[in-house]
DNA sequence: GTGAAAGCGCTAACAG
DNA sequence: CTGTTAGCGCTTTCAC
């Protein structure tokens, strides 16, 4: 044990003695009790600022059995924003209300999943913020059932209030694609069993019909997030005799594997391809021809999930946040080529 | 108090009763001690198994006056992955450890870095990364005296070991600038204030030097990281009578700031001018020519950090870990246009 | 309004 | 090897 042996805290039980005061009402000035004189409150508080006294949060948390002490932030993935921006994002809103926020990371992995949410109920976190991985364990199911639990990005299903992604610019894509003539339009997106993966494919489907495009011609290929399998089914598609005049990508991921492929084949964008993907407008302004893109406001999905939490925490059953991401036009959509 | 009253917790005490042992010897079965019958220590672990009991890291925490139950992470910004994705890494590899990681933002504050080191403090956590502000107070310095700290990008000047990128790489191009035949070279990067800006600045400098090119000779704009400021220094260096023919910025918020407004600017790369940016080689290949990046390991950084900290935790005593940092060579790199 | 005392759930001496 | 007994530092009845 490294010993980090008693240093010279203060506690409580110091401010008490010194102030000739118990440790019943030194706790209550601390905590604004409104049954404390005034006047003596003020004399504690200053006091314990002095002695630069700092509440052991565990103690509080094990005597008060319920704090706003901790909540838990739950991601399958590190490396991308989607994720651990919006992740950081939360841990600044919450530090303001004097929350301190656990991140943890499952991979994906239903077993380390349980396992972390299981780990955060053992440190009587408030509540959590958790994007389920693709398999969530019925374990995992039952233990969010027992505390505030906000959903994020993904939904598994729980009796729980979400923030999400309303991916309709997806389809807004699709119709301004058809409306441009396109009629062989390809989608590459997250897996369907991935519930913003189903949502997305979904809002391209619609998209096609509302434009008079029958979905089903659509050429699909679904892949798991965060891969950069993207490479692979741009290839494919666009080897195919009747190849897909345009293209449109449903994560941010798989749109950097996507759009570098494109460039790789050599296709002019968008003369011979359209292009359509999913992410931070910022970054894909760098292409040439700038990247149309659909984008998703991801502060403000931090924001209303750290607000989320906080209300569910108070006790107000709010219900789904959905945020509308936007289609931002940049130079890669046109008309198909003339003899396609 | 929104009153998760008294769910059915098992608890050490109802293993104990049930098991017909003491509670001493369910916390010592339970913890590995070896000092407990192997057979009876496995019958204990199984019914706390079965039981679904879970341990409240709280009292664990309050009562063992150590442990690693929980570590801090404490970052500057959030909407850079040079510190947000870092930090989930970090929490993917510590819960491996079966520690929690609590993730706080500073915002650059001094003040807010303060309260959320105190409050770390007062979480008893075994140790912490921190990446300090630029201003770090006095009584900050003094609470990181007290326990197991890692710095991370930047360094405060406490006793404590850091991670952080050898930015050699940064000198490296400004070298090969020189060779191809430069002479007026424009460098954009963050604040002397902060140290991984002034020691970006020195690689740069040692980098001009190396190659026979007087260090006060470049152009320097020093700006804060993160904001995207970027484009004024731009504007301003290139509407130079003498502007440079390459530019070397050291940030990577900066580097999309500075891409985006030498785009705007129509100069031709590496024809007008070459440009040498700092970040993640994949998505400034996006940019036609692909443009030539000095890139850090972030994922490798962040393994380094958690190993030093669960090291330093430990008790071992490491020194710092430098990472070294990467040219890709683009295509935005080349000769002084012929009239220059 | 304030104090005394009983825990919160666990670990760690100290005995046996 | 195992049980008894104190606490860890704070909040919170319950009296006064």
């Amino acid at each position: 044990m490294p010993a980090r042996t008693r240093r010279g805290e203060v506690g409580v039980v110091d401010l008490a003695r010194e102030l000739g005061v118990s440790t019943a009402t030194v706790s209550r000035a601390l905590n604004g009790s409104a049954q404390v004189r005034p006047e003596l409150a003020r004399r504690i508080r200053d006091h314990a600022r002095d002695r630069g006294y700092v509440a052991n949060r565990h103690a509080r948390a094990l005597s008060s059995n319920s704090s706003r002490a901790f909540v838990g932030f739950v991601i399958p993935y590190v490396d991308t924003p989607a994720y651990s921006a919006v992740a950081a994002q939360c841990a600044r809103l919450l530090s303001a209300d004097g929350t301190q926020m656990i991140l943890t990371i499952t991979e994906n992995d239903p077993r380390r999943e349980l396992d972390q949410i299981r780990d955060l109920v053992a440190t009587r976190v408030a509540g959590m913020v958790v994007s389920p991985s693709t398999g969530i364990l019925a374990g995992t199911r039952e233990l969010l059932r027992e505390l505030p639990v906000v959903q994020f990005h993904r939904s598994c299903g729980i009796d729980a209030p979400g923030v999400y992604s309303d991916d309709t610019a997806l389809g807004d894509a699709v119709t301004r694609l058809v409306d441009l003539g396109h009629r062989r339009i390809g989608y590459i997106g997250p897996s369907r069993a991935i519930s913003n993966g189903a949502a997305r494919l979904a809002a391209v489907r619609d998209g096609a019909a509302a434009a008079g495009l029958d979905p089903d011609s659509l050429a699909v290929r679904l892949l798991e997030p965060a891969t950069d399998q993207g490479a692979g089914a741009v290839r494919e598609l666009l080897h195919r005799a009747d190849r897909p005049t345009a293209l449109v990508v449903g994560g941010g991921t798989l749109s950097l594997a996507v759009a570098r492929a494109v460039r790789a084949s050599g296709l002019r964008l968008p003369g011979d391809l359209s292009l359509v993907v999913y992410g931070d407008p910022a970054w894909f302004a760098l292409h040439d021809p700038p990247l149309s893109v659909v984008s998703i406001d991801y502060p403000e999905l931090a924001r209303r999930a750290a607000r989320l939490l906080l209300d569910r925490i108070g006790g107000d059953s709010s219900g789904d946040v959905l945020l509308t991401s936007e289609l931002h036009i940049g130079g890669s959509t046109g008309p198909p080529p003339p003899g396609a």
